[in-house]
DNA sequence: CGTGGCATGTAAACGGTTACATGATTTA
DNA sequence: TAAATCATGTAACCGTTTACATGCCACG
């Protein structure tokens, strides 16, 4: 009765396509919602028995024993619309990154610039790979009816990696001026007196 | 021996103030890093026990037996900045909203624009008070050595929030655009024929 | 023939939330 | 004195990850 939301994903999934395993379903996941969902294997495959005892999908006609290729049932269609329209939970905030960098003082300076850095070569590799999945997505699905909601969906991924680039650009430059207050001794090789 | 993440945000908020209760700790999480933190009362008091058994935090003298005050200790402070300096990790990433927008088709279009109309309100409440936070904030903590480090998270959040708006407008044109295709039938009062 | 990827599944541990119980203190 | 808030704590539950076990299949 009580569905989790992998449960809904993996709706979600099988609603978009139809006879899929689920392997397929954690590798769709993965390289489309990536960005913004994940689901484990441990999670995926009771999920999958548990939504076949209740009829929301059907198990393919075992041809290949090998693997297991489910379906959606119109039952499944409408739980899945049901909760589609239900008011989305905000997610429990937790960022690590912005919690070691609200400690910041407690470290030693050139921790959070480390890490300042680090989110940074994490945000390009992301936004790279977003702005990939953008051009090659039109081409990819072409026609696909699902296509704009996708591409919504990337764009604020973009917005908002695009948006902390940018803000962490001044945050370097913030934090080593706080390092370094005087600005004179740049030329300077480490000679204090 | 195995700390969780919410033993070393204690510590943290512990190393900023001492002589606070776990009452004060939760509160001072919800109004400092409410925008990207998060902690129960179930989680902080069996947290506190714990790292007063390993030393890392040292219960007041009780003169008051209603609350119980703690503060860090050396050991404590060490075990922080350890903490704080190994890479951060990725938080899981799990976005109901996007993940119902992805799925967008599969409901009536209309569902999408409200949980779009609802996230800009949410985003614009939490734009407001982060906007307040910002401007209040030199004044209220004159002086704290933390401050440039606070502002950062800040201001992180106010970017990505502004990022998360602007592109929230354009995505409610597009589909409404995609809803109603024709840009004709603007005027007319739905007399289809 | 062996290695690497495909594929399914389970058990245990974990981190965390929710709900509940309890009672003191303040304020209207 | 009633209500609101301060304050501490516990137990149950829940969703999820991790690690592990197992074996098939294709390819070099």
């Amino acid at each position: 009765m009580n569905r989790s939301r992998t449960a809904y994903v993996i709706l979600g999934m099988l609603a978009i396509e139809p006879n899929r395993s689920g392997y397929d379903i954690r590798h769709a996941i993965e390289s489309s919602v990536g960005h913004f969902w994940g689901e484990s294997y441990g999670q995926i495959y009771p999920t999958l028995k548990q939504l076949t005892a209740e009829g929301l999908i059907v198990p393919g006609e075992t041809k290949k024993q090998r693997r297991k290729e489910y379906s959606i049932t119109q039952a499944g269609r409408d739980c899945l619309r049901e909760w589609l329209a239900l008011p989305f939970q905000n997610d429990p905030p937790r960022n690590e990154f912005l919690i070691k960098l609200f400690f910041g003082l407690e470290a030693s300076p050139e921790v959070s610039l480390r890490h300042l850095a680090e989110l940074q070569r994490r945000n390009e590799s992301s936004l790279k790979t977003m702005l990939e999945m953008k051009s090659l997505a039109p081409r990819v699905n072409a026609g696909n009816p699902h296509l704009p909601y996708w591409m919504l969906t990337l764009d604020l991924g973009i917005a908002m990696t695009e948006a902390a680039l940018g803000w962490g650009e001044g945050a370097i430059q913030t934090l080593k001026s706080q390092i370094e207050p005087t600005s004179a001794n740049e030329a300077q090789p480490a000679r204090s007196s």
